[in-house]
DNA sequence: GCAAAAGTGTTGTCTCTACACCCATGT
DNA sequence: ACATGGGTGTAGAGACAACACTTTTGC
């Protein structure tokens, strides 16, 4: 409980999205090379959030913690994704480069598990290790450092997936949202268009999206009903169903 | 590539799944200790197949390498399904002692990345190091050693996951198959029972499930028609669809 | 009063469920 | 001839896709 020795071979990096009600966010770490001595270029990218586990930790209290260091939130929806192993995956010249500069081996195969999560984006402050966060678009992700590319890919795949079979949509929104806040998210995360009135019967279905006696205020325009989630509903309602269809 | 070095903290285990028209079973091997001098009393039980990662070798590779060193077959279905590395997992007394008595570490921390793969059962033949491999129901395990209880539990709550989502009961079947083996096995591996009328209106509907010109021989009965599946028209025609009703 | 998003119904097509009998083969 | 699993159709209920106009608010 009080040990806090690194695990030098096992690491977990943090794939974070959030959504502003027009897209979806990821957020990323800039990673700055200033000396040159250690044998490559100076350089800045980018790269996801992530850590060494304790020697006395879980996987998912090592994400879990991750996750507190950058927002201060806790009982964040958190979802283990993939394991990253290969063994070229830290090997590219930079990476190389960052390694040595930061005092670890860079011979040394390194495993990382992924783990997704998904905030509510109003209202968080992100700060860490005096490092800049910000959030990125998701569309416009590219060119990461290591094998974050593949991670965040994979990551992205593994929300869709979900997305499509399991009501997680609700972490990324606030505890109240309108109807057509969570269409949007489902039409920028899965990239579709919906219509509006097909989506709402559909909503109109499902018992544990609540419909609240509160409206939106202050918008330009007819005030949104405000809707909110029940887990407890869903839990008791869920059931599965054949459907690899076509 | 002719690096054959173990990595000793990482390693995978292979939940394997065979269907044999009856029930879902799953491959594992006795776990034996004769020698009480390593501080545990003697004692015979069960472990899921697995091993430790080569230093210049890939997760997945090792995985098929554990199939393929049981099996002798290659390109076997293989799904990594999540990644197990509690504190815990290795510390009670039996697995202790089975650490020190196979030479190894019993207090380092090993990480272990699951895979479950999908056997068609009949005419394998199974070796393993010279340890007893046997097919056990599903229904019917229990007690594994080390976390592989968590492990398998894990992995069959994912294939039940993803039998509901793709395509892959196909994998547990000889190549040709007739339609109430198909049937069989969802009702086995999802604990349901289905309607064979309205089974096959859904599998009419699926274009991938080729009928071949092609009948069972010698049983004693009429004669089913063969089936087979196609995975090119399955990817040229899959499409999504939100399902996470009720 | 105008811009902006909210909210609402109908129709035709497809999918789901429930249910019972004859057929072809081996013994 | 009989036992065994193979194979087939229909009807009613629910879900899906396509489509356009009125309402309420802030400015």
């Amino acid at each position: 409980m009080t040990n806090k020795k690194m695990n030098n071979t096992i690491s977990v990096d943090c794939v974070i999205f959030g959504f502003d009600f027009e897209k979806l966010n990821v957020l990323l770490v800039d990673r700055e090379l200033k000396n040159e001595a250690v044998g490559g270029e100076a350089f800045t990218d980018l790269t996801l959030t992530g850590n060494h586990i304790l020697e006395n930790e879980s996987l998912e209290d090592a994400a879990a913690r991750v996750l507190f260091d950058l927002t201060g939130l806790e009982n964040i929806y958190l979802k283990q994704f993939g394991a990253f192993c290969d063994p070229d995956r830290l090997k590219r010249p930079n990476d190389q480069a960052w390694l040595k500069a930061s005092g670890r081996d860079p011979g040394s195969r390194i495993i990382s598990v992924g783990y997704y999560s998904l905030l509510a984006t109003e209202n968080v402050t992100l700060k860490w290790k005096g490092r800049n966060v910000k959030w990125y678009p998701v569309s416009e992700v590219k060119d990461l450092a290591f094998d974050h590319m593949v991670i965040f890919k994979s990551a992205l795949q593994a929300l869709r997936r979900e997305l499509l079979h399991e009501p997680i949509g609700f972490e990324l929104l606030p505890e109240k949202f309108t109807l057509s806040q969570l269409q949007k998210l489902y039409e920028v995360i899965l990239d579709v268009e919906m219509d509006k009135r097909n989506f709402r019967k559909k909503i109109a279905r499902m018992k544990y999206l609540i419909a609240l006696d509160e409206k939106q205020k202050g918008v330009a325009h007819k005030p949104a009903r405000l809707y909110t989630f029940s887990r407890e509903v869903y839990e008791k309602n869920r059931k599965e169903v054949l459907d690899f269809n076509i």
